[in-house]
DNA sequence: GATCTATGTAGAT
DNA sequence: TCTACCTAGATCG
């Protein structure tokens, strides 16, 4: 259930915690048996982001690539580990930590000419350094809304439905705009917006885009939809009016017509 | 406990 | 544009 962010998180939690270290990887359901074998017994060298991937990079040329999907999730352990329970398709095994995979829509072994393939059909990735420039450049000359062209991995990565909709009603913006529409300055403001939510979500390691004085408890004790000020809300907490769904790219968006114009 | 829903993408149609 | 993938949290009873 992850964007951007938490690829990010997860890199930099699973460097700390296994990489440098000969790890004893196994498939317990079975489905990636083939590739747990391969990297089983190898030094994980480090652990990359780029956009929503994740790559595991072990020694000789070996990475293994997740994509989570929609429903995948790790789980940690200490080690030694107890036996696994449901459906883990990847499990990695350092003396001090266990990692499992459960429910990914990618879990595959790749070399390093295949990460490279999907790094290049990637758009700049605001947690890795991506330009604003290089974005403006692709919006700016389509003519598909720019709630559609958010989504658009080949035009920004790590973008995901809850960031789009939180960086649009933050900045005003109808969904619907096109981006050859967009003038500069209204793009800026979405772009500090995106990478402002974004890092936050890194270091939370979950989206939080509501502000503490608007939440009124922790940040921390956050929980379902209040973390957020208009995704899968009904309410405008500005003006108080209803908030519109409609399918933008085939996916619902949560907006505000009264205040997003 | 049953049911619903979802932060994503690939591949078929 | 539609469907499959396949898990877990939220919600209802």
């Amino acid at each position: 259930m992850p964007e951007g962010h938490k690829t990010h998180y997860l890199a930099r939690e699973h460097n700390q915690r296994y990489a440098g270290e000969r790890l004893d990887v196994s498939s317990p359901q079975g489905r990636f048996s083939d590739g747990a074998g391969a990297v089983s017994g190898r030094v994980l060298e480090s652990v990359q982001a780029a956009g929503k991937h994740l790559f595991y990079e072990f020694e000789g040329n070996r990475i293994v690539h997740v994509h989570l999907g929609r429903y995948g999730s790790y789980a940690e352990q200490a080690s030694p580990p107890e036996p696994p329970r449901g459906q883990v398709r990847l499990r990695a095994i350092s003396p001090t930590h266990t990692l499992d995979l459960r429910g990914p829509s990618q879990c595959r072994l790749i070399d390093q000419e295949a990460q490279q393939s999907i790094r290049d059909s990637l758009g700049p990735d605001p947690l890795n350094g991506g330009k604003k420039t290089d974005v403006w450049s692709a919006i700016s000359k389509s003519g598909k809304p720019i709630g559609g062209l958010l989504l658009d991995q080949s035009i920004v990565a790590g973008v995901g439905n809850i960031f789009r909709a939180e960086a649009l009603f933050e900045t005003g913006l109808d969904p619907h705009i096109p981006g050859n529409k967009l003038t500069p300055d209204q793009f800026t403001r979405l772009w500090k917006s995106l990478v402002k939510m974004m890092k936050l979500g890194l270091k939370h390691g979950r989206i939080i885009t509501v502000a503490a004085k608007e939440a009124g408890k922790p940040l921390e004790e956050l929980a379902g939809n209040e973390r957020f000020r208009i995704y899968g809300k009904t309410d405008c907490p500005r003006c108080g009016g209803n908030i519109a769904v409609d399918s933008v790219a085939s996916r619902k968006m949560h907006w505000c017509p009264e205040c997003q114009s």
